[in-house]
DNA sequence: ATTATTTAATAGCAATACTATTATTTTTGG
DNA sequence: CCAAAAATAATAGTATTGCTATTAAATAAT
């Protein structure tokens, strides 16, 4: 297993770049180095000029690569929600336990995030802020339903209908699945967001981890189809 | 009561604006008509100069009432919810069970708004869509922690800490009020948005009213101090 | 009626978000 | 190894944005 998972590659929507970034040296430079440049500065104050000085190279070499920064933005994203459906996949793996599996589901997405070695050239920390801090300016826009159309946003649905599938798997009766897969994945960042900016409107004062809320609130939730006790 | 209740004007913090546009009928065409260009057009496209020209009047005029578009953003942000608040007051006036006053609090957050008659310069309906569709970006900026000191969020904040003290009525040994108040209010609002651009990982087809899903949260959550049945 | 205040009009400026063109470097295929 | 193709870099230019500054005109207050 481990060997099968050195070298991954996310698999992104076509759309979403002009020359694929992680078919070259210089494009994945521009991905990590980009994202550590937002994570820095925000993505008002990021251009493309910033981070073509920043690695020593060209404005116009980067346009190549993407063409403009919303879609570079809508990219990383994308690589984030794809990163974490592989992490889903994999710690939820062998759960034979369906609630077993959401409860298991809920902290992949409720822990703060570590760096991952397999993508040596993604910081994954910084991802997750740039997620937390930046993530909804990808989809509230005029142009959301055109680009929702052209697929900018498929890894975060089928993250978000994983999840919901997990839901239904513990109590097929439960009228809400999807609301609550999105109460678990975005409620997740914005109380990220909320205890580091803030504090005073927050239960947990210093660390931040939802996962035990959102673990109490899906056992009191769900009725167990299994039968077994929660 | 009804008397009481005309005219009243939502009082916003001073470092929102030069001049009141409460002051001046001129000030009051900016908000109105301001909000429904930033309806119409969204937050990225809305510019003082298109604002200008569609009152008959300057882009300079409008920049002796707000430093800024951001903080014109903030100022009908903070206006919404001085007016969520006001209404979440008079619905839940004269309520004595705690928990019935919980379930009618989600439901003046959960349900579409309606225009409200008593602020005739404000198209309500109007400032609700730019609430889901761009308060996010209000907050999800570089400069929130200094701008949260400077008290721009302060309505908000204090429209949850009255429903996190709504639920602790409810149920003073739950661990996360706060949290729970949270998803109430921002999750109300993204469930609307989901529902508008993202409606296949919706369990709602059609209208959105997110305030069932809410409630049977709060049902099973909360256990009832006050010892009733739930 | 005069002064103060408010509003309107005009101009200008630095920065952004690109596009276009050309030059240079790197890759690769025979 | 050389020629052709592809990738990258450099430079310049443009329309628009998000302002500021100045002055003029209209309106209101005393």
């Amino acid at each position: 297993m481990e060997e099968l998972l050195k070298d991954l590659t996310i698999k992104i929507n076509q759309d979403l770049f002009l020359k694929d970034p992680e078919s070259s040296k210089l494009g994945r430079r521009i991905l990590g180095e980009g994202i550590l440049l937002i994570d820095e500065i925000g993505f008002e104050e990021f251009t493309f000029k910033k981070l073509g000085n920043r690695i020593g190279s060209n404005e116009s070499s980067i346009y190549r690569y993407f063409k403009n920064k919303h879609t570079f933005l809508v990219y990383i994203i994308n690589w984030f929600w794809g990163w974490k459906e592989y992490h889903l996949a994999f710690a939820t793996y062998g759960i034979q336990n369906s609630y077993e599996k959401l409860l298991k589901a809920i902290e992949v997405m409720a822990h703060p995030v570590e760096e991952d070695i397999r993508f040596s050239h993604i910081n994954e920390v910084a991802l997750n802020n740039i997620i937390i801090n930046e993530a909804a300016k990808s989809y509230l826009t005029k142009e959301v339903d055109e680009e929702n159309e052209n697929g900018y946003f498929i890894l975060y649905k089928r993250l978000i209908t994983r999840i919901c599938n997990m839901v239904r798997d513990v109590d097929e009766d439960y009228e809400y699945p999807f609301s609550l897969a999105s109460t678990i994945v975005d409620g997740s960042l914005h109380l990220h967001f909320l205890n580091e900016h803030f504090s005073s409107i927050t239960d947990t004062k210093g660390k931040c981890d939802p996962s035990h809320y959102l673990k109490i609130m899906v056992s009191n939730l769900l009725q167990r189809t299994d039968g077994k006790e929660i």
